[in-house]
DNA sequence: CCAATTTGCGCGATAAACGCGCATTTTTTA
DNA sequence: TAAAAAATGCGCGTTTATCGCGCAAATTGG
């Protein structure tokens, strides 16, 4: 999307640009920590800042700032306007019930994956009810590497060739854990294979212990608009017995769900 | 909050009430469209929608704008980084489990309640996996009128007397359905309830068919920091056998929530 | 307790944002 | 289907909103 020079406004470009260098990692900024994350001046940083606080989607002590829950206003519009969520939040739920795990669905944007729609608690019953909480922070609205993750690569690999080439052009695939694929070749290589098995298997790549399996979220007409994982321990699930049990279901899930994408 | 007038950038404003002006009613809007939501000139408002779209919050066809699935980026940084989500997850997961019923755990924000967090699937369990879906739009993020719902007078009756005379202050009670309360005197009354009950019951004054029942959610200092609710189909749970069944799981649960909040 | 940062804020300069108004396209109505 | 009404893209001259410097004061850290 390209844009006439007039037409764009900068302090809006600056103003976002404030409010995305709150992230995972860094949560309370001040002025001259969000100048450095958001590449402004000091004074401009501060400006947005305190534009931002005043409007209500910050929080201060006057000093730092940090995201108040009025952010959450604009993901409740777009999970009440976008159908993809709606339509799939139904089948995730049945899928956690089912298989007892939790399953995620995600769309690739740039290089990361953003899950959109979510199932299942994070904990591994294994004993009792409260098991060890496995891959922190896959809520709505996270972002992962897409090459390190499942369902990145179930993305990536339904691009075409020129497609694909042009994304893999010049990116250096960051290692997660020393499990990590991170040489382009091999890379490329798997990508194929996905290609091929039409699903993925990431076995602590991104976080260890944790390995996932996805597959792609077709829509009648072969488009693939997302995709769907699960993630489990290694300690409790086995990559095979996942394949051979899980596997089956999340197909038929997807085959269900054509229609509704 | 006040500022100072320097301090406050116009198209930040400008431009956060474009992308707020995409909300549950509308979710798709042309130039002339967001300039009238927004309150700005149609050159304005044009501006910003294209300077949005640009940095990929917005999708379009060149003549309509619609929410981007990007805009979840600032929820998920919220939802990783605020105590509060975190902190009541697995408790609400732990309820859905054994209530078999839907939970939320909502902050208020002026005159509506934000869903920060929610367990359970939206259908009533009753014959098969495919009830009835009941409540609709309760995800992440959704917006509910204050005074019509259990949640927000629950945290509606955590004010003091002066701050909730001071809330009602000119306020009109909107009628959701045939049975909201909007008399202002009556409501005042059933504020004075929940205060000697502690627990709030809010029988189809929001939506019909459904009924909902809500306990604050305190910390350990005694500040009421959030309410947590529970909905339910009147046909398939009476509001008394709701009350006598999952009123003493959710005290349960408030208390030991208490030393997270 | 001193040195290094960080902070709030005033100021004059500049270009970024403004909104009017036109010609054109699209939609609605008759 | 033709005329009327509404919406759109965009150029332009104007203005004021935003800029970043640089100061003195406050805060932090060793």
């Amino acid at each position: 999307m390209t844009i006439a020079k007039p037409d764009f406004i900068e302090s809006m470009a600056k103003g976002l640009a404030v409010l995305e260098s709150f992230d995972t990692e860094r949560q309370r900024l001040n002025a001259t920590l969000a100048a450095a994350r958001a590449g402004l001046t000091r004074a401009a940083a501060r400006r947005h800042l305190l534009t931002l606080a005043h409007l209500g989607y910050l929080e201060t002590d006057g000093r730092y700032f940090w995201l108040s829950s009025k952010v959450l206003r604009f993901s409740g519009s777009y999970l009440a306007s976008a159908r993809l969520p709606r339509a799939l939040q139904p089948t995730l739920n049945r899928l956690a019930v089912q298989a007892q795990a939790s399953f995620s669905a995600v769309v690739l944007d740039a290089d990361e994956v953003v899950i959109v729609a979510r199932s299942g608690n994070d904990r591994q019953a294994s004993e009792g009810s409260t098991g060890r909480v496995i891959a922190y922070g896959l809520h709505m609205g996270a972002r992962l590497p897409a090459h390190a993750t499942s369902t990145g690569r179930v993305l990536l690999a339904a691009k075409t060739q020129a497609e694909f080439a042009q994304w893999m052009q010049g990116r250096n695939l960051l290692r997660m854990t020393p499990l990590t694929v991170t040489d382009p070749d091999a890379f490329t290589q798997l990508i194929q294979k996905i290609r091929q098995d039409d699903f993925c298997v990431a076995s602590q790549e991104h976080e260890l212990d944790v390995h996932a399996l996805a597959v792609p979220l077709r829509n009648t007409q072969g488009v693939t608009v997302a995709a769907l994982n699960v993630v489990a321990s290694q300690t409790r699930l086995s990559v095979v017995s996942m394949q051979r049990d899980l596997l089956p279901l999340m197909f038929e899930a997807a085959r269900e769900l054509r229609p509704l994408l």
